[in-house]
RNA sequence: GCCGGGAUGGCAGAGGUGGUCAACGCGCGUGUCUGAAAAACACGUUAUCCAGGUUCGACUCCUGGUCCCGGCA
């Protein structure tokens, strides 16, 4: 039986850390699981903990261009750099990328070790979501997008009005989650009626649950491709985890982040892409428009980490099988290796 | 010192002819979650500067006080 860990837990844990050093013993390699460290040329913002590390290209492609990896030692991380600030990454294209990297690491007989605090990047490596591997429609999106709620509602409720009956309260007030359904709506229909449908997820045997965690026990046959995963959450107590947030913010600033962000903007990125929403990023926008000053950002910038440590909080909570460890307990570390 | 304006929830900031008044936004709290997830969204949350007076009743009117802002000196 082969093995994966998951590192997860709110942001400032150092799971990165813990990654290394259990990478370092049980012979692992590093998979990110961050929505934004895999944007390149955002590192301080997004903090990368790659100083001492080197960029090496490897033979895993993305849309037909090798991705990277950062290397010191024998110790990898992979995950990181992967697109450019302008293009629209996401969990479908995290799923694809990811499995790839993992599936490479176990051939060579390594450990994978998954940290990262985007819960649901996670979730879609050790459950089966059907729909994540139906990708973006333009077209749709373009027709509905300065349609309101109201007539997005009315335009689902019309296509699949069973969808619109699964969605809750606050799903059918995101406009966001009201356009995909519709794209997903649309493309099932599309599949039904026997037209062709876009190319989805392209390696569909290891699309659906193939790395299985305890909490998904296995309905197919999933060979002797079983991976057994371990979920290790860390965590600290609320005042533990702002003092962190608060040092951080400090550190960064301290990094250049206004730095990176200038040339950021030199190189042609909007503030409205979806890498320039980033904490440590959007914050500044009014900064760079001279429209805030600087201890303004700051604080907003602290009070958004908190607020996402806390969203990350509730997601990590209701994720089942997680061993939760306390960082602050000194025998943390210990109890841990026993589990492995 | 004089003249004028103002004091509303944690912050910012509306409103109405005295009649259970008390918006919106932010924050805060709790959540939602299958291709933007560090995103987006839902639910909840607290108030009329102080002391008198007029009145059946005052956040709203009157007097005094305290504090703040602008102008004149």
């Amino acid at each position: 039986m082969t093995k994966m860990i998951i590192i997860c837990g709110p942001t400032t844990t150092g799971k990165t850390e813990l990654g290394l050093r259990l990478a370092k013993k049980f012979n692992g390699e590093i998979v990110s699981a961050d929505s934004r460290q895999v944007y390149k040329g955002m590192d301080i913002g997004t903090g990368k903990d790659i100083s001492n590390f080197k960029f090496q290209i490897s033979k895993i492609k993305f849309n037909n261009k090798n991705i990277g990896y950062y290397e010191n030692k024998r110790l990898k991380i992979w995950g990181l750099d992967i697109v450019n600030p302008d293009y629209q990454f996401n969990v479908g294209e995290y799923k694809k990328i990811a499995e790839k990297i993992i599936a490479d690491i176990l051939k060579r007989g390594k450990l994978p070790i998954v940290v990262g605090g985007t819960g649901l990047y996670i979730k879609s490596l050790i459950e089966p979501l059907e729909f994540v591997s139906i990708p973006p429609n333009e077209k749709v999106r373009e027709e509905v997008r300065n349609l309101g709620i109201k007539e997005l509602k009315n335009k689902l409720q019309k296509i699949d009005n069973e969808r619109y009956l699964k969605m809750n309260n606050s799903d059918r007030n995101n406009p966001r989650r009201l356009i995909r359904a519709i794209e997903i709506a649309n493309y099932l229909h599309n599949r039904h009626s026997g037209e062709d449908p876009p190319a989805g997820g392209d390696d569909s045997r290891i699309n659906n649950g193939f790395w299985t965690s305890p909490s998904t026990p296995s309905s197919g046959q999933r060979g002797q491709n079983d991976v057994k995963v371990l979920l290790i959450g860390l965590t600290a107590p609320k005042e533990v985890l702002y003092k962190r947030v608060k040092d951080r913010i400090k550190k960064r600033l301290g990094q250049g982040i206004i730095k990176e962000i200038k040339s950021l903007l030199k190189r042609g990125y909007e503030w409205e892409l979806p890498s320039m929403s980033g904490l440590g990023y959007k914050e500044f926008h009014p900064f760079f428009k001279k429209k805030a000053e600087l201890s303004e950002v700051l604080r907003k910038w602290q009070q958004d980490e908190i607020k996402y440590l806390k969203r990350q909080l509730v997601w990590f909570k209701k994720m089942p099988n997680i061993h939760w460890f306390d960082i602050t307990k000194p025998e943390f570390y210990t109890e841990m290796e026993n589990l492995l």
